[in-house]
DNA sequence: TTAGTGTGTTAAGATTTTATAAAAGTTGAA
DNA sequence: TTCAACTTTTATAAAATCTTAACACACTAA
């Protein structure tokens, strides 16, 4: 497997930096240090899985570089603006690009878009959004849940609630980190909030219900018997 | 555990909103109104566990007081950047921060970046913290104990009493340190409770119980025969 | 041996935590 | 708007755990 990825920047050392960074990380870097030579480079050499682009390239923009990409070949694109004016976040969308890094940004984060990018293009983790337990079948996509088979109807903080404890089966769960999952950041509402779509869930699942088993002090833990 | 975070930035009414956000969230804050104030404060107190760096500042920029962190320390490092500064990606990118945050920006947002931050500095804290120790196994993540591969069930003060005495192995503990190492900073009680307690996990053990061995008149300790 | 001190055991009740049910607030569709 | 479904809060009951106290027992030193 080749991971090739084209960056296009006129900054040189800017150009160096990301390189080293992404050499670092086990991809093949190929640079250009304007539009018309990242084009070049992408005819020349068609083995190339990712583009990174800047906006602001002499004789042609990224932009433009990114639609002729884009107009034969499907890669992930990722287009670096300096600005986050609306002009460019409109241009952007239309021209086909996957992701947008505005200046300046760590190192880390971008790494971390490539790699994940890289995943999604690779089919690495394929929407695998089943998940399934001691008869329990989560379908993500289809927002569906059957326990022995048979169709559960919950609602969506029941779902979300179910798939959070799924996702982290056979772990302790204190009901903070419950709320940090699966409501939002900030919230401030009452713990007790989870006690009852537990409540509720357990009674869906039927028999089923007690894989979620109550840590007393603790929290709770979704657990499937042996 | 201290948490600690430096925040610089030379308009006081940020700095007492970020404060206060951050300080609600368990945070102990230091504040510092220039570069130069960030860089003492960061050195006067060496128990600092993350900064967050205004970029335009008095004294010293913030990726300058950034890089001369980053040249002594691994913490994370916040930038506040202001749009008209985001051209400066060379700067950014050198000066080894982690995180880039435009302004303005919603204290939530912040909130949420310094607490993954701060999580992922501190190695996850619980990824795979799993003793093991004449037959006992101890998962912290699980919250589970096996005495020779069979499930023993603790209440949550026995789980951390056993945990303590596991981290602490072939330590002599007296019931002080006991206290302050299980129960509350500054808990009155009984040293008896300790007694009570350490009579259940060594029923609950079975006959691995007798690891904790007492040393009369001075605590207990955990040891594994030969 | 014996007094003195530290530890083991037990059980009751005080405290904390969770389950349940019902009321109140929200939201979105008809 | 009104209704219905969902979410959240509140109140109370129920359960599990923690602590305390009392006493029996074990260890140590004179």
């Amino acid at each position: 497997m080749s991971k090739k990825i084209l960056i296009a920047d006129d900054e040189s050392r800017l150009l160096k930096l990301l390189s080293d960074y992404l050499v670092r990380e086990g991809y093949v870097v190929t640079t250009a240090i304007d539009g018309q030579a990242a084009l070049d480079k992408f005819y020349m050499d068609r083995s190339i899985d990712m583009a990174i682009l800047d906006v602001m390239m002499p004789e042609m923009d990224g932009y433009t570089v990114c639609r002729e990409i884009r107009a034969v070949s499907d890669i992930p694109i990722i287009i670096l603006t300096a600005k986050s004016e609306e002009s460019d976040v409109l241009n952007g969308f239309e021209c086909g690009a996957d992701e947008f890094i505005s200046k300046p940004f760590s190192p880390k984060i971008l790494v971390a878009k490539v790699n994940a990018l890289y995943k999604r293009a690779h089919g690495d983790s394929e929407e695998n959004q089943k998940i399934e337990m001691g008869g329990i079948v989560l379908d993500k996509k289809a927002h569906q849940v059957t326990a022995g088979g048979i169709n559960v109807n919950l609602s969506v903080k029941e779902f979300e609630l179910l798939a959070y404890f799924m996702e982290n089966a056979d772990i302790a769960l204190s009901r903070d980190k419950i709320l940090n999952g699966v409501w939002e950041y900030d919230y401030f509402g009452d713990a007790r909030t989870i006690d009852t779509h537990v409540k509720k869930l357990r009674a869906k699942l039927g028999k089923r219900g007690y894989y979620i088993k109550t840590i007393w002090g603790m929290g709770y833990k979704f657990e499937v018997p042996l």
